[in-house]
DNA sequence: TTAACACCCTGTAGCAGGTACAGAGTCAAG
DNA sequence: CTTGACTCTGTACCTGCTACAGGGTGTTAA
């Protein structure tokens, strides 16, 4: 199979997947007489399973861990259910941020109702002069 | 106003500061004899205000619009409502998105309530096969 | 007087997670 | 024999900063 057909397959870029290889998440395939990569079944399944951990959200670093625990099948796997629980709670706490972000923008929306000149807009003012509420900037990864 | 002052007053980094200006964002304050930046009022409002507006998640590019409104407080803010409709839209997208993501999560980590051997562990078999439900990666603007 | 220390300057490299070329080679069909 | 679709490597770009390196400046204390 060569780049082109897999990247098909799993849905992403051909560059995608030369750039999971050049960070060492895919191992490097053979390479045809004429030097292109040729896949096997083996990383098509890698590859999948990669994507399917991105659609998660999880980071690269997420990834790579659980790609070891793949590798090495005789190890337990608690520190699957550990990784997972983080995770889960990074969503969660970005979930929260997102919604106080939402209830500020609403507020913030609301000041503004006629169509009015910018000197007079309330948004533009609120924005200058009042600090929103302990809305730290991100935080959560993504 | 030396940069230092400014940077604890606006609560970031003097780093910051200098990229902003950099990106144009903040425009070049003068200098003094020994060729350090001095700001005065007006730089330090708008600073303020960008720092609101990214304390608000929104993009620089989001923020070089409404600055651009400020800029000229003769025209009408109907950009100003427009903008921060889209922007509220962004975030309840994102947060659609992680919530289905949590709920997908949890349902992962449901499988596993075992310790077991990674070989059999159903997580890990799970994100090997299964297709996340139109997780698209992303998407949402951060 | 000089040393230490805190601040400032410019410029560049790095983070995540890719994306988007340029410039070259390869291969099958018409 | 040429066109077009693919592949290769290498590098630059994106966002929104952050973190140096390597230098200059300014104040204070021994």
């Amino acid at each position: 199979m060569k780049i082109g057909e897999l990247a098909v397959q799993a849905g992403c870029l051909v560059e995608t997947i030369r750039y999971y290889e050049r960070i060492g998440l895919l191992m490097p395939p053979e390479r045809s007489a004429n030097n292109y990569r040729t896949y096997n079944d083996r990383h098509s399944e890698r590859l999948q399973f990669i994507r399917h951990c991105r659609a998660l959200d999880m980071t690269l670093e997420e990834i790579r861990v659980l790609l070891d625990f793949r590798d090495h099948p005789d190890r337990d796997c608690v520190g699957v259910n550990d990784l997972l629980d983080k995770h889960i709670g990074h969503v969660v706490e970005r979930i929260a941020a997102l919604s106080s972000l939402e209830s500020q923008l609403r507020n913030l929306r609301n000041r503004c109702v006629t169509i009015d000149s910018a000197s007079s807009c309330a948004i533009l003012n609120a924005l200058g002069t009042e600090t929103p509420t302990e809305a730290s900037i991100c935080g959560a990864h993504r």
